[in-house]
Order: C-alpha cells, then structure tokens, then sequence
RNA sequence: GCGACAGUGGCUCAGUUGGAUAGAGCAAUGGUCUUCUAAACCAUGGGUCGCGGGUUCGAACCCCGCCUGUCGCACCA
C-alpha cells in the first residue's frame, strides 16, 4: 500500500466515527497535494461533506482531524475546510533513501508490463532527404518513451520507420543519371541526392518528360530491375549512414529499419483482406473504404492506377507487427498533423475485425517553425539537425573551457552538454507545443535547461568526491532531521509516480519538469546548508546527496539525457 | 465550410486532471563566491488565465457560444 492509501485509510476509519462511510479509495481519490510546504504534505479537503453532515466544512475539518491516528505521522491539523496531513519527515526520509541507495537503478521502476512488447514507431527520416528538427522531435521522444517504458517492464521495440520507397525515388534517379556521379554522392550523400531532388523539383517545370522518365524508373525499381534496385538500395545504404552519425551523437539505437519499401509485398494480403470483407468501394476511380459511420473521411487504399498508398502501406505494417511482436501497445510518434491519417488506420483496422486495434496509439507532436513559417525541405527551409547538435556542442565546449579549464575529459563533456541542451530542449515542454525555433533558445544553459539539471547532478557528485562515499556506503545512515531538506525529501519520494504517469500520458517531459523541479530544490538546500561540516548529522546529509544524484541521474537518463559527473 | 489542437505577466511555458493567496524560467533592477563547482542562490517589480454565458459550495481546468492562431480535409508521406 501507498503513502496515499495509508493515510486514506486513516481518515477513513476516522470518518466512519462521524458516521460517513468513504473507502479508503474513494479518499484516496480526494486527497489533495497542498501547494505550500506550511500547509502539509497531504490534504482532505471536507467541502463535499456539508451537506450530508449539515455542518460546514470548517467544523467538520475541526472535528476530524482529532480523529485521525497520527501515528506514523507528525501532525494531523484543521485548516478552514482541510484536514492538513503532515509526514514524519525524518521516518520518510530514512526509507526512500534507503529505496533510492539499496538499488538506484530498481528505485521508480517497476513490472506493470510483464515484459509486454511496445513497437515504437519513431524518427523515420526520408532516404535522400536530411534530417531536420521534425525528426529530432519524433527521435528523441520515441527514445525517451522507450526508456520510460522499458523502466516499467514492458519491452519497447525501436522502429525507424524509413522513408525509403516511393516515386520521389523515380526522379533521384534520373537526377542522378543527369547531374550526378559516384563520387559526388560518396564524398557528401545527403547534400548531393538531395541536391539533385531539388534540381529535379525545378526543371521538371519546362521539361515534363522528366516527368515520365522518373515514372519510369520508378516503375522498373517496382518491378526489380537490377539498376535501378542496385542504386536504391546503394542511396539507401548511404544515407543510412549518415543517419547513423546523428544516431550516435543522440545516443539512439534502433531494433529495426523496416522501412516502407519492407511492406511492399505484405499490401496485397490487406487489400485481400478488405475485399474479402466487402469493406471495399470505388469512389472516383479508386478503391476506398468509407468512414463516414466513424465520422472521418474515406481511406484511400488504393489510387485510381492501382498503385497503392501510404494507408496501405500503414494497414500492412500494423498488421505486420501485431503478428511479429504480439504487442500489447503500439506507438507512432508522428507529427500532429498526421492525427486523421492515424484516426482513419484504427478505424480500418477495426473494420477488418482486429479488436488490437485499441492498442494502436498515435503520440502526437507539435510543429517545429522557423521565424513562424512552417519547414519544407523542397523549398529549402530546413534546419538541419546535424548543425544545430554541432553548434550546440561548440557552444558548449566554450563554456567548458571557460567555467572548468582544467577538466580532463573536455571534449566529451562538451558533447554531454551541448546534445543534452538541445534533447532537454525538445522534451520540456507538452509534447503538443509548437515551438519555433531559435537556436540560443535552444542551446540556452542557464536556467530550467538540461545543462542546469546537469550541473545540478555534477555538484552534488562533488560533494560525494570530496567526502570519498558512494550511494552505496550510505544506505545506512542515519535519518535525516532537517526541515530545510523536506522539499528535496518529498520530491525524492515522487519519482515512482512520475514515471508511471509520463508512460500513461506518453509524456517524456513528465521527467523533464520533474527533474527541473528536484533540481531546483536542492539547489536551494545546497545554497543555504552545508554538507561537509564534519558533525554528527554529515553522513545523513551525505544519503541525501547521493540520493538526489542517483534520481537525477535515472531522470536524465530516461530523457536520454547523458550525466557528467564533472562540468 | 468541416474537424483537430492551442490561447495564462514583455517573451517562453508550468499549473499534480474541479480546491486554499494563479507559479517558474528568460528579460529588467538590486544583492550573495578567502567556506562542498556563481551553468548557482536570494530579493523586487510585472496577471480582467482570449471574450461571453452556464454547471458547482468552489472553474485557468468541465459544458455551450463566439474571437484569434496553427494544422488537416482524395489518389504525397
């Protein structure tokens, strides 16, 4: 049982003496996190209870608080219309830093997913193509749900759905043959295919043939023509990796590169499917499955050619995982502008008969825009990810080298930092935030920011240093007796619960404003207590450090956020 | 036009899902390093929570209407 439930359970029994019956639950429900330290750590508030008790709240309040068996706790007290709950801060302090320092990686997780498989469908660049912010968004916070959902024990599976099929595919192609050479390609892949598209966008306008030419190229690659295959899965490889390089600077790996052109043989089996069950319809040449019951517009499944459509290809893979992973959820973070396409999936699905179709999630992100315009790569406004992480890091190998020139392992703390800044960054806020971007905002280290969180961690790891302790020789220490430390106590406590409900909200930056918020709170303790006094109380102090390092540590990692333990 | 998402200090955002006096960061001003890292801490100013109704003992939060912005709305993904 909880810390909640157990006092719910107090002032349930204490409310049966007044003649109400509440569960524990129901209590449990009501209570109330005072927003101020003075006014206790839990709160009852006796609104509700008026009317059946014919007395206001302020005397109910009064008359149960007596009630209620403080033991275990340090106060019971009326407020106006609370039952204000307060903790017994030393008892508190003593067993979560013992839960944190026993075991700091077990400390918030938990086996809620008994190992159950999360495809996550994340990142998901275009072969040729750059990756810009977009994708930042979609690869960091699939990243983090990954983390957050592995801590909980379900087993996440990292899918970067490539971009690598399509028409577009047809015109590099033909850019390539016109413009391009091998080593042009080798020396910079992504600058010089993407070049080509370009072009391509621009001169197709006088010369259409251009047009067909790339429907025909497109139409052998379709078909397995050696050539065409051979430099479609050569563009593919190279662009991969370059890909690879930002992977690596982020810290993200991936379970699978199925991308599109994986599905490519698994789309007659939907449209199987879906004509078996008669959900099949010809609307104006093509091959639709109506939703208007549903309320959403029409599925295309297939074009008036026959070629067939992102939505296919969609019904394929999600067929594809439930039969290769059983999953028990299934997330796509994909923008927020693709919410109807993933609206329309679910309903098709359900349409065939496949009740998992609930387990379909979409996590939606908001826009990223530049001086309020929306990006687009053909047009040539795009941030280029690579060089934001680039300038992050030299910006931050600055600051190293102004705050800390004798640190040993500069560079790499460098790369902690300024990467950090710019994944923090992204995950602080509500996923659903349009933010535009503004690169000093981004790479910003002062103030609520992953540099800060991270300086928070470094400081305390100074302390421990200097006193030569672990976490791990702490677990014993003495309570901790020090009203000054309650606030970074409480927040210690809370981690558990919040990445419970960062996972039910699918909401990485549930993490973020925690970690912002237990830094924020030991910072105020370390500005005004010192630690290494020497007195008898030092080593409970000490616990509290090392706890706190341990937590930030597992936040920021959750974030995919990394932990220098100097900077 | 229809639908979705959003609207909170000058700027960027919180607000534990309906509770006590609406909180942070940035920016501004002033203060704090011979003492564990000043990427920090402390203080001051700054608000008709888009507007109007409604539900409720109680609304920034729920319901209805309106305004503004963004995104989406058939053969791209």
């Amino acid at each position: 049982m909880d810390l909640r439930h157990t006092i719910a359970q107090k002032i349930s029994t204490a409310l049966s003496q007044l003649d109400t019956t509440l569960t524990t639950d129901q209590v449990a429900d009501m209570l109330e996190v005072p927003k101020t330290l003075d006014l206790g750590d839990f709160a009852f508030p006796a609104f509700q209870l008026a009317k059946s008790l014919h007395r206001s709240p302020v005397q109910i309040a009064q008359q149960l608080a007596p009630l209620v068996d403080a033991d275990g706790l340090s106060k019971v007290e009326a407020k106006g219309p609370y039952v204000n709950v307060f903790l017994n801060q030393p008892v508190f302090a003593e067993t979560t830093f013992k839960a944190i320092l026993s075991d700091p990686e077990a400390y918030g997780s938990a086996d809620v997913g008994q190992g159950g498989n999360v495809p996550i469908d994340m990142s998901s660049p275009n072969i040729a193509k750059p990756m810009s912010m977009g994708h930042l968004r979609s690869t960091v916070i699939g990243n983090a749900l990954a983390n957050i959902y592995s801590k909980l024990g379900y087993h996440p599976i990292k899918i970067n759905h490539l971009g690598d099929w399509g028409t577009q595919f047809g015109k590099l192609i033909v850019g390539y043959k016109m413009w391009g050479s091998e080593e042009a390609v080798k020396e910079n892949p992504i600058k010089n295919l993407l070049a080509y598209y370009v072009r391509f966008h621009k001169e197709d306008k006088d010369h259409p043939e251009m047009d067909d030419e790339a429907r025909e190229w497109f139409r052998k690659l379709e078909d397995g023509d050696p050539e065409a295959t051979k430099l479609w899965s050569w563009f593919r490889e190279i662009s991969l990796k370059e890909f690879q390089k930002v992977y690596d600077q982020l810290g993200v790996t991936f379970d699978s590169y199925n991308g599109e052109a994986f599905y490519n043989d698994k789309m007659d089996e939907v449209i199987d499917i879906l004509e078996s069950k008669g959900l099949l319809e010809k609307s104006q040449g093509a091959d639709i499955v109506d939703l208007s019951p549903e309320g959403l517009n029409p599925a295309l499944i297939r074009k008036s050619d026959g070629a067939s459509l992102y939505m296919t290809r969609d019904l394929a893979a999600a067929i594809y995982r439930k039969r290769t992973y059983h999953f028990v959820k299934s997330l796509y973070v994909v923008g927020a502008e693709q919410k109807e396409h993933f609206d329309q999936l679910k309903a098709v699905l359900q349409r065939m008969g496949f009740a998992w179709a609930d387990e379909i999630v979409h996590v939606p992100f908001g826009l990223i825009t530049e001086n309020g315009k929306k990006l687009s790569t053909r047009s040539g406004r795009i941030i280029l990810l690579e060089k934001v992480l680039q300038d992050a890091v030299a910006l931050a190998q600055k600051q190293v080298d102004e705050k800390n020139p004798t640190l040993a392992n500069k560079k790499e703390v460098a790369h902690q930092v300024g990467v950090g800044a710019v994944v923090f960054h992204d995950l602080k806020n509500d996923r659903m935030d349009n933010f535009d971007f503004n690169l000093e905002e981004v790479v910003r280290f002062e103030g609520e920011t992953g540099p800060y969180v991270q300086y928070t961690n470094a400081r305390a790891q100074s302390i421990l240093r200097k006193a030569g302790k672990t976490g791990a020789d702490l677990v014993d220490a003495p309570a901790l007796d020090d009203a000054g430390a309650w606030e970074v106590v409480r927040d210690l406590g809370n981690f558990p619960e919040m990445v419970t409900r960062a996972a039910k909200e699918y909401e990485p930056s549930v993490i973020a404003k925690y970690a912002l918020r237990l830094a924020k709170a030991f910072n105020k303790y370390y500005a005004h207590t010192k630690v290494l006094t020497g007195d008898a109380s030092q080593d409970s102090r000490l616990a509290l450090v090392a706890s706190v390092s341990a937590v930030l540590q597992s936040a920021l990692a959750l974030l995919g956020v990394g932990a220098p333990a100097e900077m």
